[in-house]
RNA sequence: GUGGGCGUAGCUCAGUUAGGUAGAGCGCUAGAUUGUGGCUCUAGUGGCCGUGGGUUCGAUCCCCAUCGCUCACCCCA
């Protein structure tokens, strides 16, 4: 026998029955997004490998060590998207999004590609859904960026096992001014840091903040903060999203190490995490990206965004309260004698086609089995067909709850389930 | 890329104290009930014990390699 093929290395499948959470998850999201007027935005699964080396930034290790690049046959190099804000920009720039409205909202959902070692909510294909707002500069934009990605926490049910984790790094001249601080602090110490950290003091001091070496932490606990550099424009903007967040009673935690991994951020940052997962524990990351656009070739327009990772929300929800995905049939058709079963086609599928769900045997199985089926796939009801039923043109209709049944001619069995159902919903 | 743990039935796992070619529960199939599921009972199906090599009369067990899974580091969703 020839060898079984493997899936790729950090990848999987999604079957049947996860797949049912995965569909209730997408629609809360397009739920959530309708009623926030975010449009949804559908860019291409590969890019340029420039678009991403500009956008993401050269020396962030998505660029440096994570991509999946390849030639295609005209020789281009091409890319596996690793995320999709550059992609959107890209697309709001080729498309001209700025003359239809002069603030776009826009939101996604696919699967992403790093080609990092897999672990526990970590995978090489993955799946993120995300939002940009591009156009406003305002801090009332960060403000219902983040509300939200709250309101989908809200929807499912888990604000509770979640933590907003928020910054600020400012516009261009308050960074500047609080690298060379941070780094006027660290020189006297330059050998006391880790291996990484040196290599960073000169190329991105900041990213020294959030370093987890032991001998690293302690150092930074005393560092200047951000915050202290900020400059008048940065630090109003920074405080009026922290009091909006108040108002809508988003709760936050002030996280003065908070700087996330890629370049292009400005101004507010921020991050969401859940107790409920090991060390890959951040569910939704974003921040302000006023310069971006521009870098990519538009023109001068500020925009904020954040993703989340879909496995990783799945992870949380599946902890913290747990969807009911247990399979559901309106009705399932047993037929007795194998001179029915050519029956059977004609009658499911006038029966789907008058809105039920519906099912049959088509292993030719006995009785007990095709009932046991029934039962398998959570039929509320049963249409049972025999020789007797078949020459009356009718079933007996079975309710799977209850265990009544009722003799019922075939062009009203699904007008008869409909109306049961309707009925129980009603109660319920 | 670095380090730890683990690969035995579709799934979760036991087991070989010290090498003699394997078990349970769940699931699946069927019967008890020849036209009635779920509960119960009974029986059955199902495994080159991840792969390759070595030691041995003999390896699922010991040794080496390899692949895969997994957790953590780095970093991130």
């Amino acid at each position: 026998m020839p060898d079984k093929v493997q899936r790729v290395k950090g990848v999987n499948d999604i079957l049947p029955v996860e797949a049912r959470q995965w569909q209730v998850l997408e629609a809360v999201i397009q739920k959530v997004m309708n009623r926030y007027a975010y449009g949804e935005i559908r860019p291409p699964i590969f890019e340029k490998t420039e678009l991403f080396a500009r956008g993401v930034g050269e020396d962030t290790d998505i660029v440096s060590k994570e991509m999946y690049s390849f030639s295609d046959l005209g020789g281009s190099s091409l890319t596996l998207r690793p995320e999709l804000t550059a992609g959107v920009v890209r697309s709001y720039i080729q498309n001209n999004l700025q003359q239809i409205s002069p603030v776009q909202k826009l939101w996604y959902e696919g699967p992403m590609f790093r080609q990092e070692r897999p672990q526990k909510g970590r995978y090489r294909q993955f799946w993120q859904f995300g939002a940009e707002a591009i156009g406003s500069p305002n801090p009332e934009q960060d403000v219902e960026m983040i509300a939200l990605f709250y309101a989908i926490l809200k929807e499912l049910g888990i604000t509770d096992s979640v933590t907003l984790k928020i910054n600020s790094v400012g516009d261009t001249e308050s960074r500047t001014a609080y690298r060379s601080a941070l780094q006027d602090y660290l020189k006297p110490h330059l050998s006391e840091l880790s291996e990484t950290s040196q290599a960073r003091f000169e190329s991105n001091p900041l990213r020294i903040l959030d370093s987890k070496a032991p001998q690293d932490k302690e150092l930074v606990k005393d560092a200047p903060k951000i915050r202290e550099c900020l400059n008048e424009a940065s630090a109003n903007h920074y405080d009026q999203v922290l009091s909006m967040l108040k108002d809508l009673k988003i709760p936050y935690t002030q996280d003065d190490l908070l700087v996330r991994g890629l370049d292009y951020y400005t101004h507010t940052i921020f991050e969401f995490t859940s107790d409920a997962l090991g060390a890959q524990d951040a569910i939704c990351g974003g921040g302000r990206y006023n310069d971006l656009v521009k870098e990519l070739g538009g023109n001068d327009v500020p925009a904020i965004g954040w993703a989340s990772g879909i496995e990783r929300l799945l992870l949380v929800v599946e902890a913290i309260k747990p969807m009911n995905t247990d399979p559901v049939l309106d009705l399932y058709l047993v037929v007795l004698g194998d001179e029915l079963r050519i029956k059977a086609p004609q009658l499911v599928r006038d029966w789907r086609d008058q809105g039920l769900s519906c099912d049959a045997d088509a292993l030719r199985r006995s009785m007990k089995a095709q009932m046991r089926e029934a039962n398998r796939q959570g039929a509320r009801f049963v249409a049972i067909l025999g020789e007797d039923e078949f020459s009356q043109g009718v079933v007996q209709l079975k309710n799977f709850e209850s265990g009544e049944q009722e003799t019922v001619a075939f062009d009203q069995v699904a007008k008869t389930v409909l109306n049961s159902l309707s009925e129980r919903s009603e109660e319920s």
